[in-house]
RNA sequence: GGAGGGGUUCCCGAGUGGCCAAAGGGAACAGACUGUAAAUCUGUCGGCGAAGCCUUCGGAGGUUCGAAUCCUCCCCCCUCCA
């Protein structure tokens, strides 16, 4: 069995920070003693089909829980996410149906399987899962009530997110008030030691630290990760956002991806997205500082990094290669969507475009057309008269898009 | 309940009867450059198509030759007062 001191020191590694001080190295040598694991919470609210790098690196923290023996526990917010995070939003969140909540919650679970053990060998022990409507729904009004009675609106106000909204006058629903004491519910329903989270959540973990208190539980500890910027570099990678890379992305995108990121968030990229030691680290960072490193090779090996962890070493390599076929040498590269016409013959430049889907109108064709954008076989076409025979494979581009256009065979 | 300020094209935000498919900025998309980075320059940025036409300015009606702009009713947001 690792010490409690062991333990804690794995665990410190990368959170960003730990509340209170010292309370979870407490909590480890507490359980020790007690001879139980510690009950390691996160909650992931089923607003959108896919977990993306940033949950993942919350993800891998709680694997190094499991691997040390721990009990982690999943809440699907399942009923948090017919209400709506507040945090970190300008606005409030659309609202999701229960239809919705309840597909995404499903494609969850298995994306969780992607980092966590679903069926470990002892001491290990297998991820908890649970939905919060479990309690959730389950409560009475007047529960409600009573939860809602333990906290006051000058506390729930602090947030800055709040504060945000008010100034800007945009409206803040009397829901979103609650939300914190949803999440910090679940807290109390799972018994919950530890809960982690993202930076942006240390507001509603606190509140669960609270409301244990006033639930007779011992308050959990908490435990931050530090946020993965988005693709734009800027914001945080969310969903809402529109700014990830989901861990089920195809290769060639999820490669692309990365490839796109600006060069100043590639430290912290390969340090939580590529999970990189801390020699690895270093040595990135002397890269960067060389003038005589050109950064896209090192982008580039980040991306195969990635790539390798979501989807294994060989599609990471064929994404890679695919990727310097269409983009840095402008080719038809080996895997490559491929549009089967519904209609056959000859077809204008522009209804090419819009029926294989290149364009989302025919005047965006046009335009595209215009701009000396779109190219068959590598061939540009600028006369707005162009017609093209679909009776041969053929690859069509419209600036970084590419397709192969094929006729079903035997047609 | 009272008083006032607002709702404009993806976002912010001009626009108070025709010159408005609607200034400006951002985002986005293309082209040049290049490393699908940043920066920069150029263009595009409702739809049909290229004249011109059609649908947009919270919703529904109305006034007018003509409305984002005026009137009526309704919906929503914010501020102050109670």
């Amino acid at each position: 069995m690792t010490s409690p001191e062991q333990q804690f020191e794995t665990l410190a590694r990368g959170a960003e920070e730990i509340l209170p001080e010292g309370g979870l190295l407490e909590r480890l040598r507490l359980c020790a003693r007690e001879g139980r694991p510690l009950r390691v919470k996160q909650g992931f609210d089923p607003t959108a089909p896919d977990i993306h790098l940033g949950h993942a690196v919350g993800l891998r923290k709680l694997r190094q829980f499991q691997d040390l023996g721990h009990q982690v526990v999943l809440i699907v917010g399942d009923t948090t996410g017919m209400v709506g995070d507040p945090s970190g939003l300008t606005k409030t969140r659309p609202q999701l149906t229960s239809e919705q909540v309840e597909a995404n919650a499903r494609t969850y679970l298995e994306q969780f399987h992607r980092v966590l053990d679903p069926d470990p060998a002892p001491p290990r022990r297998p991820v908890e899962i649970h939905r919060n409507s479990d309690w959730l729904s389950k409560m009475q009004f007047m529960d409600v009530i009573h939860l809602a009675s333990r906290y006051t609106l000058a506390r729930i106000l602090e947030r800055d997110d709040f504060a945000k909204r008010q100034a800007a006058q945009q409206p803040i629903g009397l829901h979103e008030l609650l939300y914190p004491l949803m999440q910090g519910y679940d807290s109390i329903a799972v018994r919950a030691d530890v809960e982690m989270g993202g930076t942006d959540q240390k507001f509603n973990l606190l509140v669960g630290r609270a409301l244990q208190e006033h639930y007779g539980q011992l308050p959990q500890v908490i435990l931050t990760v530090p946020l993965l910027p988005g693709l734009d570099g800027v914001q945080r990678m969310s969903k809402s956002l529109g700014n990830y890379i989901g861990v089920t992305d195809p290769p060639h995108e999820m490669f692309g991806k990365v490839m796109s990121i600006p060069d100043s968030v590639m430290p912290i990229y390969w340090r939580l997205g590529a999970e990189a030691t801390d020699a690895e680290l270093e040595a990135v960072d002397r890269e960067l500082a060389d003038s005589g490193v050109n950064p896209m090779t090192v982008k580039k090996r980040l991306g195969l990094r990635i790539v390798t962890l979501c989807h294994g070493k060989e599609a990471a390599e064929q994404a890679r290669r695919d990727f310097e076929t269409q983009f840095s040498r402008r080719e038809a590269p080996d895997s490559l969507p491929t549009w089967t016409p519904a209609v056959k013959g000859e077809v204008g430049i522009k209804d090419l475009l819009v029926l294989s889907g290149l364009a989302a109108s025919g005047s965006a064709a046009w335009r595209a057309v215009e701009q000396g954008a779109v190219s068959i076989d590598g061939v540009r076409i600028t006369d707005r008269g162009y017609r093209h025979n679909l009776a041969g494979p053929f690859v069509l581009r419209l600036g970084r898009k590419m397709i192969r256009v094929e006729m079903p065979s035997g047609s």
